[in-house]
DNA sequence: TTTAGCACTCTATCAGTGAGAGTGCTAAAT
DNA sequence: ATTTAGCACTCTCACTGATAGAGTGCTAAA
């Protein structure tokens, strides 16, 4: 069903090519000037107009060069752009800072945000890892001021969630030690649930904890992907099709606004890690991303703990250094997953 | 000093209050038709031009109306504007909803960040409270796989850190728990200096992870406040100033980046907690700033630990909602850090 | 099948025009 | 001395042609 000739691939490659760089309409003449096509223009222009029938490619008006529709871009980044990978130099640059940002927890996502706008030269999103199911590691108690204590959790995969707890009457640290300890051996790598099932069997105040515990294990588990790193945003702005105002507040409210993201997010990638999905103009779904594109795609270990993270850009985007830019630093972020899970 | 005859002042505050609400130049009429002044057109024309040989106003051309100048804001503000606070209503919200999240740490700052920008109508940021040094509290090791240890380290303040840790060799958890008590006994309450000069002291084993606890706290001490939440920015594109995508973006980038956001913060803020500060057009000194004002305050507690909130909007903002939103929310977490640090 | 040539269309730009808004000034009124 | 009415003046904004330029689509020849 590829029904393009080898010519009419080559100029609707370089049209979204030119068009990309150029962010103006391409005209018949542009296309043999600059690529040194054999052809003439009028030539040219016959395949345009076959093109722009086919529904590739685009006039915004009678006497206006060619634009690529979605179909068109969709057609370029599944047909012709091949496999692209970034080069190895910069490979090495990004593969060396997160070597660098290896032990310091903390760095990852912000590190990764700001790489993966760099090198892909849009805007970039990333989310935290979050476990399919979390799973209680580590509990300690620390007793703080009165009958107030923080309460540290560690799950499986290294996320620590902190809460304050009010006691009743003070405890020393050492008893809370005990009730950290006792706790500790009782419920080692259980899920929430398996947790409450075993609630009963405890003592008043540890019960108390072990019901906060489990609170804050279900929270885990709904909000993780509530914490968005973004980066990168002011460089889109930038783009010509963001000259109007109106254009960067729909780009800015679509990064800004959780519960879009986590939308699109869900939809577009499902919870699997796999390979870069491109999403062209809102793909007809996403209205407010009639102007952007997106590519995007999970990280981490499916079944363990997984993430995602991508670029967004206007559809005329540098598809090629952005989509191996997301591939290869999920590659690095799942790397880091896999050492955090690797039991 | 005060050089205005009380009509001027209820002129000038008019012509503000004029502006904020409508975005373009006050004329004589608007001004005496919609609040019902005693005088005429004329007497307002002839204090109009008073007002702006005098600084306080401008013309954007010879037959539009006036505007209020950087120094015309800030007579408003600082001599117009009066004690003003939020509705008791929306006090009352705002508190309700810190006193929800009150036991649960993640919350504050995103909560904080959202209510101040809604409440004020302006972009929110809001960066985590950090100690003024950093205090040991409690170390946790926790064994993850083969020779990766998970380190947790619990700052006075309730601040957690986290970070990984490569053994020579495997140890079992009760190893790494014995060496995280020793050092919890050895240095508890103590400042990064002072387990410094105690470090020699120490098994080969345990001065290693010491090490690194001195290097958490010291990386804890310089960066703290790289952390910044922000909220509401799309809210503030919508106003006509910044119809213009240039101006938008002038305006992301001062939200987007990190090194500027803290040179401010620190410039116009100190280190001490105190009143509200207000910036208007970039104050002369950042010329990015020039179309903005920004509100800003230190919450926490000198000498333990502070941060820094502040409302970026357009010159044209509403000061009186921003001036108190700010006090108010600064008020409320700076009670949640008393609570964290009393002890 | 390709190409040269030409008519045609649409845009972007510039100057010119008139309406409208709002001021600044002057002279009269209080 | 202050306030006010009246009016001339200025500047913007929106609309209107008119023009140059870019680029296509079509036709007829190679």
């Amino acid at each position: 069903m590829n029904g393009l000739t080898p010519r009419q691939q080559t100029v609707l490659g370089l049209v979204v090519r030119e068009y990309v760089s150029s962010a103006s309409p391409v005209s018949s003449r542009a296309l043999v000037g600059c690529y040194g096509l054999e052809i003439s223009t009028a030539t040219v222009r016959n395949e345009l107009a076959l093109l722009e029938e086919l529904g590739y490619l685009t006039h915004p008006h009678t006497s206006a060069g060619r634009v690529p529709t979605h179909q068109g871009y969709r057609y370029f980044v599944e047909r012709l752009l091949g496999e692209v990978d970034l080069p190895l130099h910069e490979r090495r640059t990004i593969a060396h800072q997160f070597h660098q940002a290896r032990q310091d927890f903390e760095q990852w996502m912000p590190l990764a945000t700001s790489v993966l706008a760099r090198t892909a030269r849009g805007a970039a999103l990333v989310t935290a890892p979050q476990a399919a199911e979390s799973h209680y590691k580590h509990l300690q108690l620390i007793s703080t001021q009165g009958r107030l204590v923080l309460l540290i959790l560690v799950l499986r995969g290294g996320t620590v969630k902190q809460q304050l707890l009010t006691l009743v009457e003070p405890l020393s640290q050492e008893a809370l030690n005990e009730i950290g300890d006792r706790l500790n051996q009782a419920y080692n790598g259980l899920a929430a649930d398996e947790i409450q099932a075993r609630i009963d069997a405890l003592p008043s105040l540890e019960a108390d904890v072990a019901i906060l515990v489990v609170d804050i294990m279900h929270r885990a588990d709904m909000h993780a992907a509530d914490v968005v790193y973004r980066d990168g945003l002011s460089e889109v702005l930038q783009q010509p099709e963001f000259a109007e105002g109106e254009k960067a507040q729909g780009l800015v409210r679509v990064m800004e606004e959780r519960s879009f993201l986590g939308v699109v997010l869900a939809d577009a990638l499902g919870p699997e890690v796999g390979s870069v999905r491109v999403l062209i103009g809102g793909e007809g779904r996403w209205d407010e991303l009639r102007a952007c594109s997106l590519v995007l795609a999970r990280y981490g270990v499916t079944g363990f703990a997984t993430g995602a993270l991508g670029v967004v850009g206007p559809t005329r985007m540098l598809y090629g250094r952005a989509i191996s830019a997301v591939r290869f630093v999920a590659g690095l972020l799942s790397d880091l997953v896999y050492d955090m899970y690797a039991e």
